[in-house]
DNA sequence: AGTGCGGCCTGTCCGC
DNA sequence: TGCGGACAGGCCGCAC
């Protein structure tokens, strides 16, 4: 499941192969995803040059001469760089030809996963307008948290979670962050003071740079560009740890559903 | 306006 | 061993 890491692992793999390349042709061969790929894209994207693959959220965004795609992974999403004359298998959605000898495909089994086109600029579009800040820029503080939260209620989790607090935080990587800032995932969102959102901001920044330099987090089949798998889900601390030993305490590791997500953590560690 | 939940999908896993 | 059903999971969009 790519998060954010999976998709800026991707992305950085991607970015040299790809940037700077015309787009000789585009081979579409399903187009239910998400919200339905439009019947333009083809020839809108055919003769274009992508200028710059950039990362907002969890969106590739892939800018040319007249506009931009946006490619979301959704549940099950990957990206592959590719010989030319490689044939397409199941769930193979979409190809990308390039002029370097390359083929940009896109594969999602379960289509949660969506390919748009904008001739804006990118964040203008309904579905980043509303985003929150990314989480490794200094706009993701403490006192940002704590201003969010004081209009709202509910448990800390799902508050990690909500793409317009602050992005590219799922589950596995929410789970995580909590756990490394020693606070309870249901903890009431106004219960946690200052100092403990410090804690917060710092665990999930220190997670999600550790995932990223670790290449992402394999769980069924995360692969980067190139088809290596990540190397994060060795560090996993509580997710998918239920009933066995907390590595710091030696409880066992509890699950609960919280805010509709499986929720791993310590009630030793965190409160 | 904030919160909760249904729905979209298929591969995987579990129990019978 | 085979099969059905539950489940996972990002996240939009609607209902309240």
């Amino acid at each position: 499941m790519p998060e954010l890491p999976e998709v800026e692992t991707l992305r950085r793999g991607l970015q040299t192969h790809v940037e700077g390349r015309l787009i000789r042709s585009v081979v579409i061969r399903e187009r239910r995803l998400r919200w339905p790929v439009i019947p333009e894209l083809e020839d809108i994207l055919v003769g274009q040059r992508i200028h710059t693959l950039r990362r907002r959220a969890k969106y590739l965004i892939f800018e040319c001469n007249r506009g931009s795609l946006l490619l979301h992974l959704g549940m099950s999403g990957s990206l592959h760089l590719l010989s030319q004359n490689d044939a397409p298998a199941k769930h193979e959605h979409l190809d990308i030809f390039l002029d370097n000898g390359y083929l940009l495909r896109y594969r999602d089994p379960r289509r949660f996963g969506c390919l748009l086109w904008t001739a804006d600029p990118p964040e203008a579009h309904h579905l980043l307008a509303t985003l929150g800040p990314e989480p490794l820029t200094d706009k993701f503080t403490a006192e940002y948290l704590q201003a969010r939260a004081a209009n709202r209620q509910g448990p800390v989790k799902p508050f990690l979670m909500d793409n317009r607090v602050v992005v590219g935080v799922g589950n596995i990587y929410a789970n995580e962050s909590l756990f490394l800032a020693g606070i309870h995932p249901a903890r009431s969102i106004r219960e946690i003071n200052l100092h403990r959102y410090r804690l917060l901001v710092e665990a999930t920044r220190a997670t999600l740079s550790k995932a990223i330099a670790e290449g992402g987090t394999t769980l069924r089949d995360f692969a980067d560009a190139e088809g290596r798998p990540g190397y994060f889900q060795q560090s996993l601390q509580v997710y998918g740890r239920a009933g066995q030993a907390c590595l710091h305490c030696g409880h066992s590791i509890q699950i609960r559903v919280i805010g509709q997500r499986a929720s791993y953590y310590c009630s030793h560690c965190q409160s």
